[in-house]
DNA sequence: ATCCTTATTGAAAATAATTATCATTATGAC
DNA sequence: GTCATAATGATAATTATTTTCAATAAGGAT
């Protein structure tokens, strides 16, 4: 995976197994904590980094969820959309790309812009939340 | 507009006259600079405060675009779709909220949640930028 | 127009989030 | 194992945002 020039590092591998464990996103404090359970001396600033080099390898996605903003994610099948939920910061990778196609290609038509990125993201309660919060 | 129960006053104003002549996103230090045009004595803080004003009742939206995340631009037709290009960031609002009903119908249906909220933004470049930034 | 209540403001300080610095450490090629 | 160097972690430095609080100004009543 990042036998690209990187060295796999006790760090680095402790982030990637939180990310690939978390079933939602999580903000660099949470992952700093978490990634503890696997290198008990790791930094707050390797994981900032880590979680940057991840996402500029497309690994990870960063997360633009509300108020206090950054969480990053794991990126499965991810065309860049990603269902949130409120209560419980669980986070779903959407499939349907194909859904924005047409779209994307009259947005380009009509405004003469080269699109280079989209970002969707649905934010509402999943089933437990709903019950939970109401 | 904002006779809900709040006063008019000449920070507001400036705040909104602002957003209004802006084409694109601002970040809040940004509007803060222009509107000393129209309101010397403005603080920083009471630019925040404005903001945070104005975007909860819905009347600018809080944009999530890179790595300086936030932003804030005038809500005009608005359906949470918007089309910002990375080069001179302006911002343009996208109608078109009906393409996406059926996707957002059938991920309500496939995952049981309750959608509430939608943010859609397409990155790229505009005309004019295409030539500059190649 | 003036007075008065109170929402709003601005300055400074506090907090939170992120990035830079740099001596030390650990990785992976040999 | 040895070695060059990428990567780390502690600390400090930035940057972004929020809180606090006394002073101010908006706008209804007079």
């Amino acid at each position: 995976m990042k036998s690209a020039g990187y060295r796999l590092t006790q760090s680095r591998a402790a982030v990637v197994r939180i990310i690939n464990e978390a079933n939602g996103w999580l903000r660099p404090e949470q992952v700093h904590a978490q990634a503890k359970k696997y290198c008990p001396s790791i930094g707050l600033v390797t994981v900032y980094r880590t979680l940057a080099l991840l996402a500029e390898h497309g690994y990870i996605r960063r997360i633009h969820f509300g108020d206090k903003c950054h969480g990053y994610a794991r990126v499965e099948l991810s065309h860049g959309h990603h269902l949130v939920c409120r209560g419980c910061n669980q986070t779903i990778e959407i499939a349907g790309t194909e859904d924005l196609k047409p779209l994307m290609r009259q947005v380009q038509n009509e405004t003469g812009f080269v699109i280079e990125d989209h970002l969707l993201e649905l934010v509402g309660l999943c089933r437990e939340c709903q019950h939970i919060l109401t």
